[in-house]
DNA sequence: CACTGTATATCGTGTTACGATATATTTATG
DNA sequence: CATAAATATATCGTAACACGATATACAGTG
């Protein structure tokens, strides 16, 4: 068994392996966004927006919540993305205060090249994430078997 | 075997809920950092350099590709942090180009403290996030029976 | 000891997320 | 059913931050 001073660095490497590759991926992400005409967060605005189970109204709020994004800052970004024809804004027959929000032709597309490519990338990242998240596991407490 | 139009459609809900799992583990962070009295980044920043290989030199460099950000950014980020006392900069004895970091007392405290919370959170979101990546890999060619 | 490269630093700029606030519409309540 | 409370979106000013371009200091090489 070791000492805690060694049992902390070694929690803290881990975790920092984590970040780094977390970043990486995001890294890789922001470019595919970047190359693809669009910010990246214009990428997870048709994400969230096209990815959404199909009852389900996509409403600004909505996306704000699934972006983690305060409301003001959502209708911005959908204001830009909008302008760009990325996307289109409709009020809701139902509830006049709602703002419908649906991808574009162009919007389609762009994001459909995009969810490849992510697709293919995080196959390969895939594995260093899982194994760092595996290290981590093991410092909180549940201590799994170590599977490299 | 579904054909093109559903397969894509699930794709993207997959990668959707990927990203927003990835968000909110991000969000916890952020969080928890300000409530530290860290910006999200400074955090990042003392992560990197506390959980660097032993022999590794921090140096600004090395922070910034750790990071994924230019050299410049990061000269930002360690002089925001070297003024909150959090970090040190130093001149290489053997090379005065580089500066080289390490985290003050209070950097080390507040890490400690941090890394402790992330460490439990990450047990927490880890299975979401694992079983997220697990469903990605499955519309990437290499077939995985699918382990819920 | 010039010259090329490397490491860090400075400065001006643009993007973006936010708080505070406003407006429109729906829902609740007496 | 009139008006208050709640909800959804929008607007505006502000601050943080990452970046490009550029500068400076030092190191390695012929």
């Amino acid at each position: 068994m070791k000492n805690e001073l060694e049992e902390s660095a070694r929690l803290l490497h881990t975790l920092a392996d984590f970040r780094y590759e977390l970043r990486r991926f995001l890294q890789f992400s922001e470019n595919a966004a970047q190359e693809a005409g669009l910010q990246p967060q214009q990428h997870q605005l048709l994400l969230q927006v096209a990815g959404a189970a199909h009852e389900t109204p996509v409403t600004i709020a909505y996306a704000a919540s699934r972006l983690g994004l305060k409301h003001n800052s959502t209708v911005e970004l959908v204001d830009r993305s909008e302008r760009e024809d990325l996307i289109e804004r409709t009020i809701d027959k139902d509830d006049k205060r709602r703002a419908i929000l649906r991808l574009t032709r162009k919007g389609r597309q762009v994001l459909q090249k995009l969810s490849g490519e992510h697709a293919r990338e995080l196959n390969e990242m895939a594995p260093r994430l899982v194994r760092a998240l595996r290290r981590v596991q093991m410092h909180s407490g549940a201590q799994v078997a170590e599977v490299l």
